[in-house]
DNA sequence: CATGAATGAGTCTTCATTCAT
DNA sequence: CATGAATGAAGACTCATTCAT
């Protein structure tokens, strides 16, 4: 690299403003370069600092990498939509894999660095992601368990499982996605899951109250989708 | 003119036991050094030769590594038992994927470098592996889609989503025993698949159901006329 | 995660002495090594630094050398004595010459890099060096050029063969020093090129020659006459 | 590099077959790659034979090149067209010029790799193309020499000057076709050279009969020309 | 004799990290 | 505090040469 002509200029910021700036930059960085070769003399240049200045904020780069997703993953999930106000089991469910399968499509370079970079860490359930995970998945896993408690789910399949399918499913459908090549679609791909692990749990023989219990739901994603119609 | 080729340390083998050398010295250090980075040196260095000697047998790094690690791939599935006598939609499933259970099983490390380092590139689905894998999952499907056809299962749901599923449950559930922390019971995970998977995909029983499927139509098609009228 | 940098040897300098020292260094090894190998680790160990830190100032090896032997090479032509006050064809003609000689003789390690690296490649005219080169040569086709139309030369050879003839001598003449081994006259060498070249272009002494010239060209069309005849 | 498959089988030649195999191994490769990046083992598979054969009949890498390249050389000088008996001093000047300019038009390739790698060399005058080079300028030295001992050409340059005006001119006329970008024209320039030489050399005013010389060779010239008009 | 697998010193290049300024 | 020049260890890769077979 040629010797550098003009100084960067970056006089005295504030502290937080300077790291809001280096976050920034690295987050740019690596939506880019995806997992591989994010160099540290790039980050600084976009955030306008020396590399020097990076160590005045981070240990070194593997936590600042770290870091850096552990915030913005943060930030994604801390702005989810709740569904709270679903109801019925498997409109819950419905709506919670949706959520899921919308943060990947709109996130596809931070979940492609968690994916390939920090979970297959052995350290990984010591990190925040792992923490932040689960607090995220704990909703399906809940929702499986009272299901089961309710007795409107079988017994015989553990919630963890449930939820390993559901997420293990959602990560399958979106890997060519998340290569950059193809795309998948939020809608089916969520009836989709929903639908195998609705029907796969429910008691065997429904006895005519369940089945009804179905058909209400059914009816109430009818009457939500003609909600949203009627909103345009 | 250039350093002399002074002392043979590693005498002459034949080129098979050569090659062998080298592969064993690289699934070991993938084995090992499966996420961090992996240096030709010390392959060279466990294969008992110098770095230049790897190059005999491989163009560069890249096609050594995948070349290593599809003929390890390759190996492995084609010594996975046949579940072919198997009869039944919910036996055969369940011998499937506690086959591919198994395999995760008995070769983390290989596993683990595929899905961390093979997948995520963005020419995956021009790999071997890629090749590899639609044979091997191919079979899943099949199934689905001759239950589908043969009326057993419903048909609302795609054979696509079911591989996703099957297979997107099988890492998820195996992801901790990959990182080398903590284990799996294939039996009860095999079991849970099979289960979830099949009572959602299978047709209701006729007696009761029949009728309520009939209501349940009926009420469908109110809601979309409903939705019909909304639109104009 | 990477190797520490600890001990500075070499201290901090301002960017141009550093960059000085470089090229100082690589000029060392180029008049030394010219025509065999030069290695990066060379140049840096003689500029004082390690071959790191020759990639802060050039893009890599080639650049580098480029860059600085046509630092080097405009740096001599920029010192070239003018010949504009020298007054005569002849007089300018032998001036020119002996500039070119001169150059020669206070920089053969630069020419013999020059001939034997950089103009043997096809992508030599694209060069910097074939600019300088031009600019350098193109005083002598002009000079001849000149000559031809003010009647002073003749109009039969073209000035490209000229200043080929004129280089090409220069060259050739000094080949043995440039290798080292032997030497060569100045000023003999410039009186023999411009002589031979003076000469050979005047056009004769109108007198005796005139008439001379004139049976001549009869005799010539004659010949063509004869010519023509036998073409038919 | 792979594992060869296929045995380069070359079963016990006659040892001058063996060579002439290498030599003309050695000789496409030279033609094909220039000057740099010449193999070993490129030549090796060239001629059929493994690197180490090489070692059988030569010393080394650069034995081998400069061997190689002096028998090419030797047998390219060593065919060309004799001139005695063409007759008159600039007659005999065009000739040697042309001839010269024929071998580089015929063989560039080896012209290149001498002009780039051989004569450079520190130990060139003692080569083996220095001797050649020396009995193959020496015509036109003589007859410059000559030329000036009867009176003709002028005593005030020497004939080596002249040679290297020569030679040099014709390096430099041919470049851009050594370069394998451009062409020049064989006679126009070998007709330049020989008039600015003879021109220049001749005693400066003509007396009659000198200048009748001059014209008895240009019409014969005129009657050669014929004469390969008519064999045509 | 011929083989060709193996050598090993060397090539250029990269970049996270440090610390004198 | 911020700078950014310098580090230095590691990286992948090349190839003329050798010698056990």
């Amino acid at each position: 690299m040629r010797a550098k002509a003009k100084t960067r200029t970056s006089s005295r910021l504030p502290p937080l403003q300077r790291r809001a700036d280096i976050t920034a930059a690295a987050r740019s960085v690596i939506a880019e370069k995806g997992h591989e070769n994010i160099s540290l003399a790039e980050i600084a240049q976009r955030a306008g600092v020396v590399e020097g200045t990076l160590y005045r904020f981070f240990e070194n780069k593997q936590e600042m990498l770290v870091s850096v997703v552990a915030d913005w993953y943060k930030e994604i999930i801390e702005n989810v939509a709740s569904v709270e106000d679903v109801q019925g089991t498997w409109n819950k469910l419905r709506a919670m894999v949706w959520r899921a399968l919308k943060i990947i499509k709109d996130n596809p370079e931070v979940t492609r660095f968690i994916l390939t970079k920090i979970r297959p860490e052995s350290v990984y359930t010591n990190t925040i992601f792992y923490k932040l995970n689960r607090r995220y998945s704990a909703d399906i896993s809940r929702l499986c368990a009272q299901a089961i408690e309710s007795g409107e789910f079988r017994e015989d399949v553990s919630p963890i499982l449930l939820r390993d399918m559901i997420f293990g499913c959602i990560e399958h459908s979106t890997w060519a996605y998340l290569r950059g090549s193809g795309d998948f679609p939020i809608d089916e791909t969520a009836d989709g899951i929903a639908n195998v692990i609705y029907r796969g749990m429910l008691k065997e023989q429904p006895a005519a109250q369940e089945t009804m219990d179905g058909v209400v739901e059914r009816l109430e994603k009818v009457a939500s989708d003609l909600e949203k119609l009627a909103k345009k």
